[in-house]
DNA sequence: CGCTTTCTAAACAACC
DNA sequence: TGGTTGTTTAGAAAGC
């Protein structure tokens, strides 16, 4: 079609301008470009090392309160098997462009295990040296078990550090040695080990879940299949493994030996939104089948927390497609010139035919690719399929990017629940058009400004900075910013004593919007259920969020001024559409638009979670229209001088 | 099928 | 002269 051509081609001067904003806000995108280094062979060693101390540090710390025999042979063992790992961490590292990133993070890492090992030592003395005196045991051990879990903490921020740059990938299929490495790393030994510390024989049913690859499953990079379809977590889907879910793993095997549940930890009942506390943990399972039983609720619940994981999947692989860039840019600047630039093997499942994955031909309107449903989706994510799949668009339900199925097991409604809580950061770092009309978007910039003013740059900026999407193809929609300005009676331009400034005409935006929202009954209906659920979904996101310990996508702005200004838009989609009635009794087909059908509306509630910084967002169907409820000031950057315009 | 909305593209003018 | 701002028209896609 012309459109494919046509953004991208007359971006010449606009586009450029466009980067500088882009580059210039500082944000997380920013960091993880900067950060973000070519080694793909360093990648997968470093992990599995990571994946292996990790497990190793927790093994240590049952071995420690099992006995101190068993103490030594481990920390023996981790010893050695950590030379090991910095031994396979320096024989991978073929990679002559990354070798010198590769040679500092293994020196990094030869550091950190160092050190760590000292400390180990160094607390074993102490620990035997106060072994005599018994009573100072307990203490001791205490202390060593914050030791380790600080290093743990640290191993976690770094794989954290690793994986939000792009350099944690683990695939089973990839060119990389990972099974035999990882095999010949773990074995035998430490299913000895384990056996060892737990005092118990491996189950069988552990050795042949992982078809006698690894005793004991560490890393979760097995290939083997999802045992939940629903969720479809492989390593195939997501390519890698968040930490947390290495943490989650880890743990999960700490739970079996401990009588304990991934949902219980710390006394406190991990069900998202819940934190109830219990002494123990039959008490905890008595909870667990009473308040959390298989229900509506529940089940809505699960969903939302399927879908958190979904997201972030989605934000994990566009990621590791821009690393793909990056690294396949700098190895085709930096070698010979090849006909078909090859991957580094990183994430190269799906490299798209001829085509080098660094060009991103395909602008977000190029109605190429398939839609792909949800379920689906998942299990095809990778950096190519994402970057076609996302940009469709159709007038509604492409709008979201959440393509639903007919299989799905979300409904719509469910969706609706994980976008309108994760939109916000979801959209400011993933390249996915925003589903909102740009009247729609125009308007809630110049309502976020304290002036209920903007000018037409002032505009621009705030949607680069809010909206990733609209990093590029500037000319396209800068030019649908001003035509919608213009068009829209909605918009009064404002002369100004600077200049001419843009503000909205509520009544006019409301009268825009005759495209009435049906709402089957049954839609209604589940719309009451997921609103009674609100504060608890809401909740759930956030304590999911809080939980991943992914700050810098997720939690950092769960409640932030940012995301209610969003959800405030959000709100006004639904106020405006609700007001213009639910009539008739058609169903709620995926295809249509998904938002405006909702009459929710964003409050701010008191913190479920003392933890939570903010009140979290919670949905209500109060029809109360408070435009500045939550009109928090993310707005100085438009102020500043980040206008590089 | 017609109308409406939205988006994209583009031409054009005024202004800096 | 080139870029920005603002207006307008046209066409396509999609929903009602």
């Amino acid at each position: 079609m012309m459109q494919e051509a046509g953004p991208e081609a007359p971006s010449n001067g606009t586009t450029n301008q466009n980067g500088v904003v882009a580059g210039a806000e500082g944000g997380a995108r920013d960091v993880r470009a900067k950060s973000a280094t070519p080694s793909s062979d360093i990648t997968a060693a470093d992990l599995v090392n990571f994946q292996q101390q990790q497990s190793r540090l927790e093994l240590l710390q049952r071995c420690m309160f099992a006995n101190d025999a068993h103490f030594q042979n481990t920390l023996k063992f981790t010893t050695t098997t950590t030379e090991r790992c910095l031994s396979l961490l320096t024989n991978h590292i073929s990679d002559d462009r990354g070798a010198k990133v590769s040679l500092c993070l293994q020196q990094q890492l030869q550091d950190f295990y160092k050190k760590q090992q000292e400390q180990l030592h160094l607390q074993l003395f102490q620990q035997h040296g106060s072994k005599q005196q018994s009573k100072e045991v307990s203490a001791q051990q205490l202390v060593f078990q914050q030791q380790l879990l600080q290093v743990q903490q640290l191993q976690q921020q770094h794989l954290l550090s690793l994986q939000r740059q792009g350099l944690l990938s683990i695939q089973p299929n990839q060119n990389l040695p990972l099974h035999s490495l990882t095999q010949g790393m773990i074995p035998a030994e430490l299913q000895q080990l384990w056996k060892e510390v737990t005092g118990a024989p491996v189950k069988e049913e552990n050795s042949a879940s992982n078809n006698g690859h690894r005793g004991l499953d560490l890393t979760s990079a097995s290939p083997a299949p999802p045992k939940n379809p629903l969720l479809n977590q492989h390593p195939t889907t997501n390519g890698q493994y968040s930490s947390h879910t290495l943490k989650r793993e880890s743990s999960a095997l700490d739970d079996h030996s401990h009588h304990s549940h991934p949902l219980y930890g710390h006394g406190v009942c991990k069900w998202p939104g819940c934190e109830a506390v219990f002494e123990d943990f039959q008490s905890f399972l008595k909870h667990l089948n009473n308040e959390h039983a298989l229900d509506d609720r529940s089940t809505a619940q699960c969903r939302v927390q399927m879908q958190v994981v979904q997201q972030l999947e989605l934000q994990l692989a566009k990621d590791k497609e821009r690393l793909q860039a990056m690294m396949t840019h700098l190895h085709v600047k930096s070698t010979e010139p090849k006909p078909t630039p090859q991957p580094l093997n990183l994430v190269s499942k799906s490299v798209p035919e001829a085509s080098p994955p660094l060009s991103l031909p395909q602008t977000p309107t190029t109605p190429t690719a398939p839609l792909t449903p949800l379920s689906q989706a998942h299990s095809v994510i990778t950096p190519t399929s994402l970057h076609t799949v996302g940009p469709i668009r159709r007038r509604y339900s492409d709008k979201y990017n959440m393509p639903i199925s007919p299989g799905s097991p979300f409904s719509e409604t469910d969706l609706r629940f994980c976008y309108i809580v994760q939109n916000k950061e979801f959209y400011m770092n993933a390249d996915v058009r925003p589903p909102f009309t740009y009247a729609s978007l125009i308007r809630q910039a110049i309502l976020e400004s304290p002036e209920k003013q903007l000018t037409l740059n002032e505009i621009y900026n705030w949607f680069t900075r809010m909206f990733a999407y609209f990093r590029r193809n500037a000319a396209t929609w800068k030019n649908a910013v001003r035509h919608n300005l213009s068009l829209h009676k909605c918009f009064v331009r404002v002369e100004n004593v600077k200049g001419a400034v843009w503000t909205v005409d509520e009544l006019e935006f409301q009268k825009r919007r005759p495209q009435k929202i049906s709402g089957s009954p049954a839609l209604v209906k589940n719309i009451q259920t997921n609103l009674g659920y609100g504060p608890a979904l809401s909740a759930a996101f956030q304590a999911s969020m809080a939980e991943n310990n992914i700050p810098l996508y997720t939690t950092a702005s769960i409640g932030s001024p940012t995301l209610n200004s969003l959800a405030n838009a959000i709100r006004e989609e639904m106020n405006g559409a609700m007001d213009h009635g639910n009539s008739n009794g058609s169903d709620s087909s995926p295809g249509r638009s998904p938002l405006p059908h909702l009459p929710i509306h964003f409050v701010k509630e008191e913190p479920l979670d003392p933890e939570e910084h903010e009140g979290p967002l919670s949905l209500v169907t109060t029809a109360n229209h408070s435009p500045d409820f939550d009109h928090h000031r993310d707005y100085e950057d438009d102020h500043g001088n980040e206008d590089m315009l």
